[in-house]
Parts: structure tokens; sequence; C-alpha cells
DNA sequence: ATTATCTATAGATCTATAGATAATGC
DNA sequence: ATTATCTATAGATCTATAGATAATGC
């Protein structure tokens, strides 16, 4: 009783296990700053026939990276939602996902390179959080909680806010202090969504869930 | 008396009208979203033979397109210093230049556009405004304007809505007012840099010079 | 006479495919 | 028997240089 849906047999197996090492060639040549390597190079790399790239990416090589970054902001979403799980007040779940967001940043430099690798397009990316965090920014402007502005306009200003701070914080500093800095800089935030400096002072104060000691499927490889 | 300094005679004159005509052409293709094009395609577009481009560019194409980068990040500049002329509260330059800017973005979408093919990266580079914003960013933290963190983090938040801000206005959008939204969010800015609230809300309304009707030079090409 | 630019091309690199080989299905 | 992968290579593209041509200097 080998369903159809997911159940993947021998063939479907192994045309996976290529794709994906390809996959992680990329992302791993993604964080080497290698982001224009040879399809030879990608192909060495993960282990694989030469010919094997074309037969799972005819798109090319932008292909195959695009997949690649998708796959990390994909993970990334999907640890978000699970680490949002049941606060309801935007404002804190914002104020979870960018203390959290930080921390990681700095205990797995590596996992976000990828993503740092591409301009501000990324600010438009329907790929990752967009959905929800556009729904969790109407969600506040609509109770009063953030300023009355176009969810896309605070999307814009706190998505930017967030890839400078991953970007500080893969950038190993001994002399910053990661939680404090990302703890003041979330508050910083808040404010500017429009939530009075008192309430933005005691959202950054609350406890957080521990974070992932492993890095987060898809991530693994 | 032709000063050996800085006046141009005609083989000097000739060389400088070819180099920035490799330039500009880089800097028109950047626009274009093509900063990959091949060197055949950027010498064309320059109107100038094929190796005169590694006359000018032994670095290679990488070394041409930073150089149309910071071609626009200077001319940037040198419009932010003259514009910021006279003012000496922090809080007021940083809310004159984030007003100014988004506006000018909506005005002349592609002035900024080689800049946005960049990622984070802009936000550790020493060229365009760094240490004038550090400085000011410092000042502010010493008067107590700006809440008490590291400049560098201030400017990774400050840098990060001001890129974020100008891709947005980038895009044409009959839903938006430019100047409403473009002081909104400075306003939050200044909020989350510490300024209070009240304060941000005034600063924010204050008269701004003209913006300039023509690009500012080196733009202009 | 000197300096800069342009034309033409050799050599390197890279992409995409075709045919051979290996693995799974039945 | 079918499907996927691998090897080898043809053709295209691109870089970098060498030698010829054009412009300025004196």
């Amino acid at each position: 009783m080998t369903g159809k849906g997911t159940a993947v047999g021998g063939q479907a197996r192994r045309r996976l296990r290529t794709r994906q090492a390809l996959v992680s060639a990329a992302r791993e040549l993604l964080v080497e700053g290698r982001g224009t390597a040879s399809i030879e190079e990608i192909t060495k790399r993960a282990g694989v026939g030469f010919g094997s790239f074309f037969n799972h990416f005819p798109g090319g090589k932008d292909a195959l990276f695009d997949e690649a970054l998708f796959e990390v902001l994909d993970g990334y979403a999907a640890w978000q939602r699970a680490m949002a799980e049941g606060l309801t007040d935007p404002a804190e779940r914002f104020a979870r996902s960018f203390r959290l967001t930080g921390r990681m940043a700095a205990a797995q430099p590596d996992l976000f390179a990828p993503v740092l690798t591409r301009g501000s397009e990324l600010l438009l990316l329907e790929r990752g959080l967009r959905q929800e965090a556009l729904a969790d920014l109407r969600a506040g402007v609509d109770s009063g909680r953030f300023d009355d502005l176009p969810p896309e306009v605070h999307l814009m200003s706190v998505g930017g806010v967030l890839i400078g701070l991953v970007r500080v914080l893969s950038i190993p500093s001994a002399v910053l202090d990661v939680a404090t800095v990302v703890d003041r800089v979330t508050e910083g935030v808040l404010r500017l969504l429009g939530v009075p400096a008192r309430d933005a002072a005691d959202l950054v104060t609350r406890p957080l869930p521990a974070l992932p000691e492993e890095p987060i499927a898809p991530w693994a490889g």
C-alpha cells in the first residue's frame, strides 16, 4: 500500500537525491561567495555527473541558485511559523521574530548567507514570510497598535532593518553583546512601527523559546 | 600656465572621455538589469573599441561595475553634504537626509538603480556617506538624542530602512502619496533611533530645500 | 615622437547535447 | 524494459593580447 501521493520509490528517490545534492552544493557555494561558479564546479561539488545538471535544471544556473535561496527562505519561514505559535498580538509576534532571528544569525552565520547575497529585491519576494508578515502588519494597523501606513511600507522598513541586522550579526564581533544589541534594535523597530516606547521596552523582555541546536530542515541537506 | 595639477590637456582629456564613456555605459546597463553584460556589449554601448576596455580596466568587468556604483554613491554623498549644510542637530540632519532621498528616489527612479543591484554589503561599504553618517550617529548618541548603541548598529538599522524605502519608491505607485509616506517613515526611523515621538513628529514638518531638476554630477555622464 | 584607441584573433572557458552506462521496475 | 545518471565533445561565447591605426605633442 505505497500510496501514490508522497511515497517515493527507488527511482523517484534517486532522482530527488541528485537534485538535492545540486541544491545543497549551490547553497554551499553561495555561503562561500562563489555564486558565479561554473556548472562543472557545481556538479563536482555535488558529486554528480555534469549532464545531470541539465536533467534537473534545464533553466540554467539561475534556476538552481534561485532554488537554493528559496529553500533557505522556506526553511526560515517554517521555523518562524513554529516559533510564533500561540502569539496573537502582532507587536509581540514581531518582537519575538526579530529577537530570534538576530540570535540565530549570530549563532549560525552561514545559515543566512545565501539570503544576504541577494539585493533589496528580497524585500519584494513572495517567497519566505511575506504574506504572513503583511497579514500581521495589517492586523497591527487595524488594531491601532501600528501607525496607519500601507502594510507594504511597514514591511519595507521592518525588512530593511532585519536584513541589516542579520548582516551585522553574521560578522563575528567581540565588541557586541548579541542579545542586548538585538533586543535594543527590536525595541527601536517596534517604536518605528508606532508602538509606544514603554510597551516596546516591555515587549523585548519577554521570555523566548530556545533556539534549535541543529539547523532547521531543509538546511541540514 | 597650464598647471600640472588638474589641467587636462588633449591626451589626458581624451583618455578621460573614453573612461567616462565606459563607466556611463556600465551604469546604464545596471539600470537595465544587465549587470552581467559581456565586455563586447559594454564597449559597443560606450561607442568605444573593444581593446580600450582593458586599457582602462585591467582588473576586468568587476572593476568597471564597481566604479559605476562608486560614482553613484559619491554623487549622492556630495549632494547630501550640500543639502545638510548648516544643520547641526544630528536628528535634524537625518530627517532631512531621509526625506530628500525618498523624494529623489520617487522623482528619478533610475538614479539609484545601480545601488539597488547590490546586496546588503552596501551597508558595510566605505564609499558614500558611511563616515559622515557614523559621525552624525555618534554625535547623536553622545548628546543623548539617540539611544546609546554602537553607531555601527544604528547605521545598519537606518541604512536598512533607507535601502528599503528607495526600493519601494523606485517602483511607480499610484496608491502612495510619496511625500506623506516618506515623512511618516522618517518619523519612524527617528523614533527607532531614540528620538521622542513628539520631537520626531515635529522634525518631519520642517521646510525642505528644493530637489535639483537635473541629476547631480557625475550622474549626468 | 608619443600616447591612446581600435581591429582582429588566439586561447580559454563554459554551455548544452548526444550517446553510453548504470540503476530500478516488473 | 524503463528511467536516471554519467562521459565525452561540439559549438558558442568570452577574455585578454598583439599589432595596426589614429590622435595629440613639440
